[in-house]
DNA sequence: CCTACCGATCGGTAGG
DNA sequence: CCTACCGATCGGTAGG
């Protein structure tokens, strides 16, 4: 049972290749070749070099919105805002750091690809974003985020320092606990549940 | 006086071919049709491609860099943090999605550039930084920060939204100042200096 | 700054 | 899935 299927190879390998060299950089004899067949073999499961990129995007957005939406459904019933909020980084950051070549591929490629690409999944990014709309107006009528701000500034900050961290993000360094913990800390303030239990007494 | 310098017209044009389609689909060839050459010209000018996407994203960091240390420079002696970070934020902001395609080109085909094109602005780009680390400690310094928060995390969160806004803004939608106004106000809170003046009395 | 060209490589196809 | 190939285009060069 070590047969993957090849048109899931190519996807993984385009996915891999796009998150780390780029749309142009992404040949189709280099998909091939890291599948281990013929440069003109790849055409035999797919029409075009941007019909496998419009799937590995599509799939990266889908990833993680099914991801964030997983993870928020596991919080118990009535978890608050900023729990919710801090879940959601998280599993964000998860999903496009270390989980999905698909998620970062889409994440840094996005801008540059052809317009017949980005078309294709614009409905779903759509949809994510959504979703963090609708968190983001948790957030204002848990009364966590000043009234002033603008809803939109609110998400599209959080979603721009989440899509940017692949350029700086390291295993070795900072953890995505911490970062997640921090990201959510800055926009909504510290987590009250997180308060910790005043050390048994003055040890340490 | 129309001569600009062939040389400045070239790195205009690939500053600009750059930021909008990206490292490979920025030819040689482009760029010296956009300045009325041919193809080959270029080589007149410069040893390489990579030489002028060399210059353009060095350039790039440089005029941001410049651009926030003169706006700093600029306030009052004793400007608090909080509008400190503002007036950063939103000379930034200006400097990417308004006035240099260097600026852009340079944030947005960074991480795909040649190894050889990055290391050579690694270091102008460690500058900037420093600019914000700086900046950041500020924010800590006035008490606008909670204290358990990573300096690197708000950091990296604030340059993140910042660089990441060249993907979603539009001249006709929210203004640079508003955006300015909300990602500061996000991370350090509102600004206490621009508490409306009680509205002359209960008009409106 | 141009013409004319180099070898390499691209996405894609024909015909097995 | 491979061999062999297509026309187009790439970065770069020679020689004016």
């Amino acid at each position: 049972m070590e047969k993957v299927g090849a048109r899931r190879q190519i996807l993984d390998a385009a996915a891999h290749l796009l998150s780390r060299r780029g749309y142009e950089a992404t040949t189709t004899r280099a998909i091939a070749t890291a599948v281990g067949i013929k440069g003109g073999s790849i055409y035999h499961h797919f029409p075009s070099k941007d019909a496998i990129v419009g799937e590995v995007v599509n799939e990266g957005v889908r990833v993680v919105h099914d991801a964030v939406v997983a993870a928020l459904a596991a919080l118990p019933a009535r978890a608050p805002a900023r729990q919710r909020l801090e879940t959601a980084i998280k599993t964000h950051l998860l999903a496009s750091l270390e989980h999905s070549d698909y998620t970062s591929a889409c994440i840094r490629t996005y801008a540059f690809l052809p317009a017949s690409v980005q078309a294709e999944c614009r409905a779903e990014r759509r949809r994510y974003e959504k979703l963090w709309r609708d968190l983001v107006a948790e957030l204002f009528a848990a009364g966590l985020l000043d009234e002033k701000l603008s809803p939109d500034s609110v998400r599209l900050m959080l979603l721009g320092a989440l899509n940017w961290a692949g350029e700086w993000y390291r295993p070795g360094g900072m953890s995505i606990d911490e970062i997640a913990r921090d990201f959510a800390g800055c926009v909504a303030g510290p987590d009250p549940a997180r308060r910790k239990p005043r050390a048994k007494a003055a040890a340490d």
